[in-house]
RNA sequence: GGCGCGGUAGCCAAGUGGUAAGGCAGAGGUCUGCAAAACCUUUAUUCGUGGGUUCGAUUCCCACCCGCGCCUCCA
């Protein structure tokens, strides 16, 4: 089986190749940087870095765009209750999102992009549409006029032709001919920031910036757009109209949507108090590994039930996989090749691969890991597991870290190994001596530190918790 | 109301027209100076409910119940 993608355009599991054979061209909708993200949207970037890193895995090079989108009205509204500029008051905020991303282990796109950098792609684009009768003015905004796209609606399969002109009058809704029309330049009000256009001063629309910057960087066509389902509509269908109504061309290949998080049941929401940015999980001592291990390990398909139990749960198995990554990296095995450990590397290789295959079922694969986890575990008790067994099963680890990646500890400023060492050593002529007064107290000594020993038949081994 | 996703053990969760992966938690055991780690045994005669198709359904069909999402703020 080759990489299978559910594609929302379809809604069929197809099969996927990049259009030009090798390299993936990829654009994901990033964070509107009016506050920090929390870990519905952190759900959504681990499955774009997940599926980046299969992607790799599955020998293509990446193209990968992600824009963050630092114009929009709660933006100018709360800069403006800071009596800031908006780049003064997103700058804090881009600088979380990327501390936020880095912390997660989330994969740097090749471009991420500023809307505010790219206002005059954004100009040519909206120019493009106007030459071909696509857009109309009103009170001083550009607005898409659907009425003369055809295929408009033809991701989101919605029934449009009910909305009706005049339903709902937000802060920013001008006068539309047709209620399903969208905003491609607003006005500015009063004191708002605007830049000068060939059709009047003002600001980008929601929908524009993502069409002018994907395909600036990836082309008319590209291969992948990602986001929370939530944008499927409107804004990718208006993605849709925008780039396809311009360049005539097919805008996207493969649309993959992502679901939503739930926080222990329920829909995530201030009201409720079960609203979590990352470091508010960090603070209650949570580890970034868990929390993206919590994240990446239901398929992005599924709504994901995000509790403190599975968070417990999480941090206990990435423990279990790294107390067996470590047995294989320091324990010393018997000469030799157990064959049919050789074959159980190649089966849970292969599960793991078809798994992640197949819509990158993250669920499944984990299964296969543990799996071998525990056979090789077995193996190694019963001194079946042999040196010639070593590197594969390693190697086995490290595919499963290239997709999971939280195996690896954070180098930080611990107790530095050769103390760590000193310790032991005089621990183990302490028991050697029967002094199990001494040797407890050393244990609980570096325990206090942060490093767990483990004594085994000849030798102890320690590890950083 | 329209469109869509889902309901599998205490919790999370995979999966299939042929009789239920995996993780966590629980119980018992092996090993150990103690501990940790690891392993073994055990925990759903059953997959929201009721019908139907079938030799056989959790898996297909219909109805119903419940949860969630979208229907121009939204990952």
């Amino acid at each position: 089986m080759s990489l299978h993608l559910y594609n929302t355009l379809t809604r069929n599991l197809e099969g996927f190749e990049p259009s030009d054979g090798k390299k993936v061209h990829m654009y994901s909708c990033g964070p509107t940087v009016y506050d920090h993200v929390h870990i519905g949207n952190l759900r959504t970037f681990a499955f774009q870095d997940v599926l980046r890193r299969h992607l790799r895995c599955c020998g293509y090079d990446l193209l990968h765009v992600m824009n963050i989108t630092d114009v929009d009205d709660k933006i100018i509204a709360n800069a403006q209750k800071a009596n800031q500029s908006i780049s003064e008051y997103t700058a804090r905020y881009i600088d979380a999102f990327k501390k936020d991303t880095k912390m997660l282990r989330l994969e740097t796109p090749e471009h991420i992009t500023l809307a505010t950098d790219h206002i005059d792609a954004m100009i040519t684009l909206i120019q493009r549409l106007a030459d071909k009768n696509l857009t109309y003015q009103s009170e001083g905004s550009t607005y898409f006029r659907i009425a003369h796209f055809e295929n408009y609606g033809k991701l989101t399969r919605l029934d449009t032709s009910g909305m009706k002109t005049g339903g709902r009058v937000d802060q920013d809704e001008y006068e539309k001919d047709d209620i399903r029309d969208f905003a491609l330049w607003k006005a500015p009000k009063d004191g708002e920031p605007y830049w000068e256009s060939p059709f009047g001063p003002g600001r980008p629309g929601w929908h524009i910036e993502c069409s002018a910057m994907s395909m600036q960087y990836l082309g008319a066509t590209f291969d992948i757009h990602t986001g929370g389902v939530d944008l499927v509509f409107p804004h990718h269908e208006n993605e849709i109209a925008q780039s396809e109504g311009a360049t005539g061309q097919q805008f996207v290949r493969f649309w993959v949507h992502a679901e939503h998080l739930l926080v222990e049941g329920q829909k995530m929401s201030k009201s409720l108090g079960n609203f979590y940015t990352l470091y508010d999980l960090l603070d209650q001592n949570y580890s970034p590994e868990a929390i993206r291990y919590s994240l990446i390990s239901v398929p992005y398909r599924k709504q994901l039930n995000f509790t403190f139990d599975g968070l417990k749960a999480a941090t206990i198995a990435i423990e279990r996989l790294r107390n067996f990554k470590r047995r294989l990296e320091t324990e010393t095995f018997p000469e030799g090749e157990a064959s049919e450990l050789l074959a159980a590397v190649a089966r849970a290789r292969d599960q793991f691969t078809v798994a992640m295959d197949d819509d990158l079922n993250t669920a499944q694969a984990l299964g296969a890991i543990f799996d071998f986890v525990r056979d090789a575990n077995t193996k190694i008790d019963s001194e079946d597991f042999f040196e010639g067994n070593r590197e594969s099963a390693i190697d086995l680890l490290t595919l499963f870290d290239s997709i999971f990646d939280v195996l690896t500890m954070e180098a930080d400023c611990r107790i530095p190994v050769e103390e760590i060492e000193r310790f032991i050593e005089e621990r183990s002529r302490a028991r050697k001596n029967r002094d199990f007064a001494r040797a407890d107290e050393i244990r609980v000594e570096l325990q206090r530190q942060g490093v767990v020993l483990e004594d085994s038949r000849d030798s102890t081994h320690w590890k950083y918790v």
